[in-house]
DNA sequence: TGACAATATAGCCACTGAGTAATATAAATG
DNA sequence: CATTTATATTACTCAGTGGCTATATTGTCA
């Protein structure tokens, strides 16, 4: 890969962090949270995802600092951290709603 | 306002609208349209990257809808299409600052 | 202790996409 | 025309990872 700069790690990081909302299996999980705080199993059942595949995403979201983890007897609860994260989602979702509308306009003149 | 749906299409268009900036690469094309409007030699030689590559990114910004195209002669000049984009980066950068300063203060206790 | 439930991990396969080199297209110029 | 310059496209390799199944780990309770 070509020449590195100074500004590589913070652009790596911010690209890091946009790839983790890369994926809908992602972002579907992180959407149930933001009504509170939800157990492994009550995650598989809002998403319907494989508990596996649930788990693997929750391991990347929190260890990437997305989502809190804390245990209770046998679950564990996973949680927002930052509450602001639904405001990002939000702003995306407007801009590329731009986006898709420049697009149609575009194809009807 | 009440509460968010998002069905899955939705989700779909969002997680690739995100998979957009979750390259380096690419964010640093973005990154510097945010002065104004540059033709491909001019994004390359800001970029150090190669010309194909330059290329073939603009070409997925500008697909996308996020970059206008216009052409001068032999010249192809990209801008940024929704000026928004910018509040989005930062917003992303300032929430990822979080994230990472969460994860420091664990590490230092 | 053994059995059971909740969560995590490992291994595999298929697919996507970044990055590069080479080539193609298009437009200005002589 | 031929040539030069600017941009786009093609073909390719290769690393990363989503999603699956199966299994391991951890905690609870009889």
């Amino acid at each position: 890969m070509g020449v590195r700069r100074r500004s590589d790690r913070p652009l790596h990081a911010l690209a890091g962090y946009f790839r983790l909302l890369a994926e809908p299996a992602r972002l579907r999980i992180l959407l149930c949270l933001e009504g509170g705080e939800l157990n492994v199993m009550e995650i598989v059942g809002a998403t319907g995802m494989k508990q596996a595949h649930v788990s693997r995403q929750l391991g990347l979201l929190s260890s990437e600092g997305l989502l809190a983890r804390r245990k209770e007897g046998t679950r564990v609860y996973y949680s927002l951290v930052d509450l602001r994260l639904g405001d990002l989602l939000d702003a995306a979702e407007s801009t590329l709603r731009e986006h898709l509308r420049g697009r149609l306009d575009e194809l009807e003149g």
